[in-house]
DNA sequence: GTTTAGCACTCAACTCAAAAGAGTGCTAGC
DNA sequence: GCTAGCACTCTTTTGAGTTGAGTGCTAAAC
């Protein structure tokens, strides 16, 4: 059942008007601002309707309405992306002027741009290294038992974990080792090597050092697992809304803000191909906190995915402006990234 | 100008009142609860006194007595380590068994159980790697044209930074670039070899590559000023205080936890080589929000600093509490950190 | 000289009823 | 189908009145 132009038109501007004030918004308001050719009377009768349909909810019989969540799906599903304005391109772009250094650089720099220019809390979520290319992969001797793995990505340098080595391995073993490891690990996805099975692959002289092996094998295990990078900034903004001045709505909020993990996994749902996702209230997102959207963006080059960010805050908020600015900082971070490479 | 042994008694147990209740203590209530010998009228006229000499703030004539700074700096120079209860010792052990596998990993332990025990913001700061010792020093051919810098320190790996090195570089070359590194390089302190003058201790031969060597040190700047980790846990904790009801003051609050490079600036005026420090209000730590006080500790081996811990909170914080709490898991890191090694 | 009982005074906090105001639903007429 | 008009509902605001906690001071007791 589909919704008549004038519903759409009250509805879309009910929900346009509770975004900018939080009130419920009455027949008259709407009349004055948005349809001044109906009187208010018709304009009733419609919420009416509209309520009876679901769309909007009454908090006591003499006020207004506000948007239920489905009024929000509906009223997000007409979004468009709408030009932004020149103060905000310019307060967006003059947080990248500097060269850009690192994927963690570029992550708390949007972060903070984000939640300055939305004035909600925004994420950001690295992607985990599963889909990545190794490319190089070599044990570098640290000590006479010690040895550092080092893996290189088309994405990432990983150096993080010391093996043990042979006391006994000479140098030239060593290299002999790190020749091998070229040959059968590179180039192949983090993933695939999970599952590599050294038995298979080993040549017969160097079956003696098949734990080395199994012990590099480990390694990339781990860092295909290894904890994704999350940084939120802003949190703070949440304060700013009337929604979030009972104290126990708050604190939830920043526990769940605090949740880097569980943050992380909202995001993971997204991985049906669409640039830009928005989820409204639990009833979308159970791990959310109360009365909260969370609005998503891929960032990477074409098909290529780095991670993703977005903000957090009142099922209320400005998505017009939300959804602009992600997909500006977006394109502005494709940019950049490709003129790194 | 010293207090009576009665001036300190009725100021200690205001205080120590107005930490549990935070509402302004009556001259009846002190008399009650801890000074049945003497009327209220006798301890009204001690606050009286307790009040001109700066220790005491009336919020209304009408009102009780709640105390200054003044009184919370003089309350805590009486402090003691006071034992802890089973059932605390038991939260805090609780996280400590599973093996500690990186500094990281102690800090977000340390952080989760500080604040889940004190009920507050807790923080912890890693060292800067300045006063590190380079143990080894090594260039790691990635491609032609790359190289991986890695620096093993007696703390830390290092092997976030990729040079760039000679085409025609030979295996040869590298190798010996690597003997000289770790001859003029090692073991040294990070600080050490930011002044370390090149032209004086090159070779003759090597002076062709002097470059290299350069963009060696340049690395190791970089790797000196490396921002500290600094992480957070609990920043909404403070919502259960009445002090921080007021909106305009949670948020303060909550910007300054989520500006960590201020926060760890707070904890570098430490070095005085005290174990434990605190600075209570603004007028001890200009960058603490309103009304907030800073307990921190320092954890490490011995007299080798890793880094710090605290908690930030109301300034009414429990003091006896904390300092407990921090004492102990100082103790109990100092203990893990020993077996690790 | 110190302590204390007693009392007048102050002021925030609470209660309660009345008034105001915003907004609706419904009806009757255009 | 639309709207003017009105009765009705419910929240919010206001202000007067009351309560109660707590002080400061004085004068007497120790």
């Amino acid at each position: 059942m589909t919704l008549s132009d004038r519903k759409k038109k009250i509805l879309y501007s009910l929900v346009d008007d509770y975004i900018v004030t939080a009130e419920p918004v009455s027949s008259k308001k709407i009349q004055e601002e948005h349809l001044p050719d109906y009187s208010s009377a018709t304009i009733r009768n419609e919420l009416s309707a509209l309520e009876s349909m679901g769309y909007l909810v009454q908090p006591h019989t003499s006020a207004g309405r506000i948007p239920s969540q489905k009024a929000f799906r509906f009223y997000v599903d007409q979004l468009m992306v709408t030009p932004l304005s020149q103060d905000e391109i310019t307060a967006i772009e003059g947080h990248f002027v500097d060269k850009i250094s690192s994927m963690q650089d570029v992550m708390s720099k949007v972060t903070t741009v984000l939640s300055e220019v939305t004035h909600l809390t925004s994420v950001a979520v690295e992607d985990s290294a599963t889909g990545e290319v190794v490319q190089t992969i070599k044990l570098v001797r640290l000590t006479q038992g010690n040895a550092l793995v080092l893996v290189v990505s088309d994405k990432n340098v990983f150096k993080d974990h010391i093996i043990e080595i042979p006391d006994n391995l000479s140098d030239n073993d060593l290299e002999k080792v790190n020749n091998w490891l070229n040959h059968l690990f590179t180039p192949k996805k983090i993933d695939e090597l999970r599952t590599l099975n050294l038995d298979e692959v080993l040549d017969e002289e160097l079956k003696v050092l098949q734990g080395l092996f199994e012990d590099v094998l480990k390694v990339l295990r781990e860092v295909s697992k290894k904890k994704k990078e999350i940084i939120t900034q802003g949190a703070a903004q949440i304060l700013d809304y009337p929604e979030y001045s009972d104290k126990d709505n708050a604190k939830q909020f920043l526990q769940v803000i605090e949740q880097k993990q569980k943050l992380a996994d909202m995001f993971a749902g997204d991985d049906n191909g669409m640039e830009l996702n928005i989820k409204i209230g639990r009833e979308e997102e159970k791990n959310l906190p109360d009365g909260c959207s969370l609005v998503t963006a891929k960032i990477g080059i074409n098909k290529n995915s780095y991670g993703n960010i977005g903000v957090i805050g009142p099922v209320r908020m400005d998505y017009k402006k939300v959804v602009s600015v992600l997909d500006h900082i977006g394109k502005l971070i494709e940019k950049l990234l490709s003129e790194e490479e």
